[in-house]
DNA sequence: TTTACTGCAAAAGGTTTGCATGGGT
DNA sequence: ACCCATGCAAACCTTTTGCAGTAAA
C-alpha cells in the first residue's frame, strides 16, 4: 500500500500538483483491496470511513490516477464506467456473466503478440488491448432452465 | 437490404409485436451503408430523409434490432454507445486510434477457440466477445511529434 | 503569497419514462 | 376494438463545470 502511496506522491509533486490529504484518501480506499471498482463504490467506501471526499473530487482525480499507470478503465456497464487496478496485476482480461455479473480474469500470453502484430501491420503504436468475453455462468443457465 | 428488412419484420411479428413505418426507417437508416454509427447518427441521418422518427424511438427500437442479432454494441467513447452491423459482416475485432478515432477492423480466427476454450475451462457458455486493440495510428503519432 | 484543490450546487449530455395520441392487427 | 408504438417533454443518472473558500508549496 505505502508503495502505490509513495509512487502517486512523486507522480503528483513531478507534474506541478499538490498531495492532499483527499488524494491520499481516494489512493486508500482503491487499493484497499484488489477488486474492480466504480466510482460510487469508493464513494460510500470513502464516506464508511468517515472521509468525505466528494464525487466531484473523485471524478477529478481518477484521471490522473490512470495516468500515473495505477489502475485503468475496464467497461462500461450499467451506465457508467468500471476500473480495476493495473498496479501490482499483471495484464489479464475478462470472462464475465451477462446475467449476474461474476467476472473471471484471464492472463492470455497469446494476445499480447497479437496486438504487436496489428500493430505493426497497420503502423500503430499499440497502448492496451481489452479482450471482454462474455456468457452465461454455469448458475444462471441452470436458474434459466428452470424458469423455462 | 430488403432481407434485413424482412428478419426485421418477422421478428416483429414473431413476438407480437407491430410493424410501423418509424421501425423500417430505423432499419433502412442502419443498412444504408456498412459502417459504425452512434444514435445520433441515426437521428440526424433519419431528419435528412425526411424521416422525423424521434429519438425516443431509436433508443426504445434499438434493444430490439439486437435482440433480432443484426445489430451490436462495439464501444462506449465521448459519453455515448457506438454500434455495428452483425448482419453480412463475419465476427471482427476493432484497432482504434486513441486520438483521431480511426478503426481498422481485423478478423482473427484464433479469438474463437480462446474464448471457447475459456468458455468450457470456466464452465460458461460463450455469447460473445470484444477484441478492442488501441493505439496511436501514423498520422496521429507524427501529429505528436512535431507538437512536441 | 501564490495558485491548485476542494465541496457544493448547477449544468451538461446521454438515455429512459409517463402520458396522451395515433395506428397496426 | 384492442393495445402497441409514437412524439413530446420531463425525469433520471452519470459526469463535468463554475465558483468561492481553503490549504499546499
Amino acid at each position: 500500500m505505502d508503495d502505490v502511496i509513495g509512487l502517486f506522491r512523486s507522480f503528483i509533486s513531478q507534474k506541478g500538483l499538490r498531495n492532499t490529504p483527499e488524494r491520499e484518501d481516494i489512493i486508500k480506499v482503491i487499493f484497499g483491496d484488489h477488486n474492480h471498482f466504480d466510482v460510487d463504490d469508493l464513494y460510500l467506501r470513502l464516506r464508511h470511513k468517515n472521509s468525505k471526499v466528494s464525487k466531484a473530487s473523485i471524478y477529478r482525480n481518477i484521471p490522473l490516477i490512470m495516468e500515473c499507470g495505477l489502475i485503468k478503465e475496464v467497461w462500461h456497464e450499467d451506465g457508467h464506467m468500471h476500473y480495476e487496478h493495473t498496479y501490482g496485476h499483471r495484464h489479464h482480461c475478462h470472462l464475465r456473466c451477462i446475467t449476474c455479473g461474476k467476472v473471471v480474469e484471464f492472463v492470455e500470453r497469446d494476445l499480447g503478440r497479437i496486438s504487436e502484430r496489428l500493430g505493426s501491420t497497420n503502423d500503430f503504436e499499440i497502448i492496451n488491448h481489452r479482450l471482454d468475453i462474455t456468457g452465461y455462468c454455469s448458475e444462471c443457465r441452470n436458474e434459466k432452465e428452470k424458469g423455462q
